[in-house]
DNA sequence: TATGAATGAGTTTTCATTCAT
DNA sequence: TATGAATGAAAACTCATTCAT
């Protein structure tokens, strides 16, 4: 009957995974009811299992139905040295995991709960390094495409552990950038001298 | 009463602590009620807080009461190269997280549940990395020092999220080695040929 | 709208009885709900309350629209003794129980529901018992009419013990073939040689 | 410290046993809320999880946490005769379903809450027919064993028909008088006349 | 020092029913 | 005649914590 209607009737679904989306992220899954994402969201406590069977389907939701960062790393990097594609999407993923984080917070943090949740959370850091590898990989003064992998595999470690973990977000960006210099000058140089494995 | 009770109460609590350690690390704090410990402590469930005032400082105690890896990892380390030392100390720190894992996972999980937890997960994260770095740092082929404790950084939180938060123990190892040669090649290599922080 | 919407209505109004009474018998009146109920049809869940007032009405719909067994146990007695005649009844009954079981069995079971119902479990029990008197009274060897019916009264007890509230199926056959032995003989034999009321 | 302190606690139990007893009997297990048993026994809602774990095991409790009624019908029989055992039986038994009905209704009707249930009532059935066959078995005047067994299980089942399934307690004395002549009747005459199981 | 019953607020979840379309 | 999202009261069950002994 009314104009808003319509609108309103399909947004609560994604309303109530906003919701439980911000407050997982703030205070932990099982820390937060469905009772308290219901109030916030404006909804009757009802609706959040009409949507949602339980509440780990709630948490599955908000975990698969949020888009890929990749396409966000990827457009960051712009610059032609490794050192600059590097300082592109290492501050591209630490801005996209501070704006979007909950979804990301989430997924590690509560990898406990189910191991679909285990699965995807193993699947983000897979799918960050191969971006920011895919990333590295068109700079033009680039060594061994394995050893950028490996490389790409620390700075994500680097990053989620000290944004998703440890929370620090102020202070993590001076140590970014002697990480990214470390790495750059590990990417950027001719290569091992000694023969590897062994001590 | 009898002159063992004193032994008796620290044996009671220390199962406590113990069955609480091994049950939040398995399910996590707020999916572990305190009558389970209680009941897999083979303890009465009063007991539990006669102990611990409350359920956060039975966690506390947990995290506050377990000792430092440092020595673990300092006393691993014998290897004359860098390589060999990263070796040693990645072997030592991994096994360290799956053997007395319980603990390092709690802090890391439940960063979240109270400050005082949060700021202990940064001290661990900045011990791990200070003993990485000292380790590597009594190498012949070392090279700046500054550039160690970055890299050590880097190492310990791949470390850290691989078997801490992705749970990942088997495939883990190979990675690792893939990382201890890239890292120690840039342990070893001349250093930077270009000027830092210039894209 | 269409021509057939009339028709439309009542196939699905007679499937949401038919779908109901399946699983009332199955797990219960309480135990079912009006949404797996018009899940199981296949219909909307608003439909069933559009056909039935409330649920309880969906029972008494089922209860009430279902044919009286009298006939099919009628048309199964064609022998010309008692024997004869019990046998074929009293599995003319079980078959109709096991046949069209749900609406007997909800009805005894939820006799406790309302009045309607415990009234209607009444009405089932007298006419299964006049059906079986009426049936038996048609043998030729036949003794006292009043004994007739309470022998009837006894028999349909115990089916409907079985059946409806015990649920054994397999091993009645064998114990209903003592009691037809048992309750011929009672109602062919010439009767009391003791004055009734005595001790 | 009160002197009742000790009683009430090893009391409240039993109390909750008793109460949801009578709320079972009276409006059917499933339309009973645990709140409604907490609230009329006084005692905290969560004591009765703390003494049964779900709602089914408290049904179980009850069901088999009570006397069988075997050694109330076996004291009733004290007359020569089986029309005078039946008629005390039969008696004590109605008296005993109507008095201490609780449990027996319960069981009968909740049937399919579980297996288990069912498998009691079951017993129940087999224990009754056994004690009543065991009662008349001890008359002076008796024929055939197994036609006395037979029999016993006739009797049963109208009884609990009547008073568990229907309901009625006033009519039925008259009918289960005309019962207890025709039963008596069949005990007592000399044996089938013919041979069994030929029609 | 220990015990285990007791407490009651809180949790997730269910569900008959309504209603705008 | 249908539809399916919406509603909110109530259900079963949990649990950290207390306390008399």
């Amino acid at each position: 009957m009314t104009a808003h209607a319509d609108t309103a009737r399909s947004t609560k679904r994604q309303h109530i995974i906003e919701t439980a989306e911000r407050l997982f992220a703030e205070h932990g899954y099982d820390a937060t009811s469905t009772a308290r994402i219901a109030h916030e969201a404006g909804v009757p406590s009802g609706l959040v299992f009409y949507h949602f069977a339980t509440k780990l389907d709630l948490l599955l939701a908000i975990v698969n139905e949020r888009p890929t960062p990749s396409a966000v790393l990827r457009s960051a990097s712009r610059g032609r040295s490794v050192r600059g594609r590097l300082r592109a999407v290492v501050s591209a993923m630490a801005g996209e995991l501070e704006h979007n984080r909950a979804a990301r917070i989430i997924v590690f943090r509560e990898a406990q709960a189910c191991p679909e949740i285990a699965t995807r959370a193993a699947e983000l850091f897979a799918e960050a390094a191969a971006t920011v590898a895919d990333v590295l990989s068109g700079a033009d003064d680039l060594a061994d495409p394995a050893r950028v992998r490996t490389a790409a595999e620390l700075v994500v470690s680097r990053v989620f552990l000290d944004i998703v973990v440890l929370g620090q977000t102020e202070s993590a960006a001076k140590r970014h950038a002697a990480m990214i210099d470390l790495v750059a000058d590990m990417l950027t140089s001719p290569g091992p001298r000694t023969a590897r494995n062994s001590a």
